[in-house]
DNA sequence: CTTAAAACAAACAGACTGTTTGTTTGTTCT
DNA sequence: AGAACAAACAAACAGTCTGTTTGTTTTAAG
């Protein structure tokens, strides 16, 4: 197949370092492939004869984003006694990575607009949410997080809340950082305190403090 | 300004509908102004006389969309006796209002994507966000969330988490719908247990259940 | 050294965007 | 009512982009 596999990888590699910046700093429809042709040192014939279209450097590029940051938060997770510590040390760990503008325009902006939900989670699920969705798991059997919580239901409202809060706290100033990382770890502790007191989740509500 | 104002908002409406149809089917990048003018039944002069370009369309048809959403929802705001039961239901009521997928594309997916984060919170925070901040802060005052926590912070990854809530548990059957407004609702329940529990939230963290 | 396939370059066809130029419709003032 | 004028719309145009095709160079294998 590969007649030149060292070539190959050199130019492939150059596009999407290439294809990288710019996507990540313009957006995918503002960058043309003839910018990345350029920016790469290359013609345009080569970008598509190693990419069907403009959409697989996009994919290719984002995959490559992906792989980077999960590999960030797997040398930071360092396993804790308590579960919980494993979930918010792997958030912070997540947030770093998120602090470089270009990742979070990359995965957590256009990606999801331009490849669609199923082909981000299928790019995604072997990288950061697996992380996340193990954590959970790991707490509800440890009865730190409620059992009676659908675990993939509340993966994805905190890898939306994760997210979010990448994208508002992390291209301003140090204290809104902070604010962010403190007010997530308050969430985690709410629901493990939920865990701890007795009682169904679903038998809350519709009461004052403490109701019973 | 308008010398014919009824005909302009009958043609811009009409455009509106049409825009509205295909952005939230196809997506911003897939729809072009032939196909939208085709679809309202006019030439693409009268749609360039009436926007800027394609890409105030978009941003036309998403300020609607905002509107049409936070007017759901503030139809659903029953005042509860107790602000957690307020932001509960004000919730249940934005994930209903994104039952639809087309709102789903529009605010969730392509909006942020197209017109970046300024331009969208600009549109909605006078909407969905506005009843979200409202409430976090009154239950802050109220002592039912915890007073130590940035508003904004929490306010933003609570968005975060309704927003990707809807768009991963809305297109699907109706157990993980109500697994992910239970999951919801257990993370405001918790946040409100740490507010009971005269603890900082600060002093949470790295130790075993219920620390102290 | 020859050769065949991969790697790359350049030219091309179709489509789309935004602008310009021209035409129709409706209002306003006398 | 009729002239004058501006908004509303239509159509043609220039420039750009995407993806394909055709052609050239490089390199590993026989």
């Amino acid at each position: 197949m590969a007649k030149n596999p060292v070539r190959s990888a050199r130019t492939r590699k150059t596009i999407l370092k290439a294809a990288r910046t710019l996507f990540g700093g313009a957006g995918y429809g503002e960058v043309s492939t003839p910018q990345i042709a350029d920016a790469a040192g290359v013609s345009r014939g080569a970008l598509y004869h190693h990419f069907r279209d403009k959409e697989a450097v996009f994919e290719a590029v984002v995959e490559a984003e992906f792989q980077a940051i999960a590999a960030r938060i797997d040398a930071a997770a360092t396993a804790q006694h308590d579960p919980i510590d494993d979930l918010v040390e792997g958030g912070d760990a997540f947030f770093t990575a998120m602090s470089d503008p270009v990742s979070r325009r990359l995965l957590l902006i256009d990606g999801p607009a331009i490849l669609g939900k199923t082909r981000m989670d299928a790019l995604d699920a072997c990288t950061t949410t697996r992380t996340l969705t193990e954590g959970v798991e790991a707490a509800q059997r440890a009865g730190r997080l409620p059992r009676d919580l659908d675990a993939a239901a509340l993966t994805s409202l905190m890898t939306g809340a994760y997210d979010q809060g990448a994208i508002d706290g992390f291209g301003e100033d140090e204290s809104r950082q902070l604010a962010t990382r403190h007010a997530i770890r308050a969430i985690w502790f709410g629901l493990s305190r939920l865990a701890s007191a007795h009682t169904p989740t679903s038998a809350l509500g519709k009461g004052g403090p403490n109701a019973h």
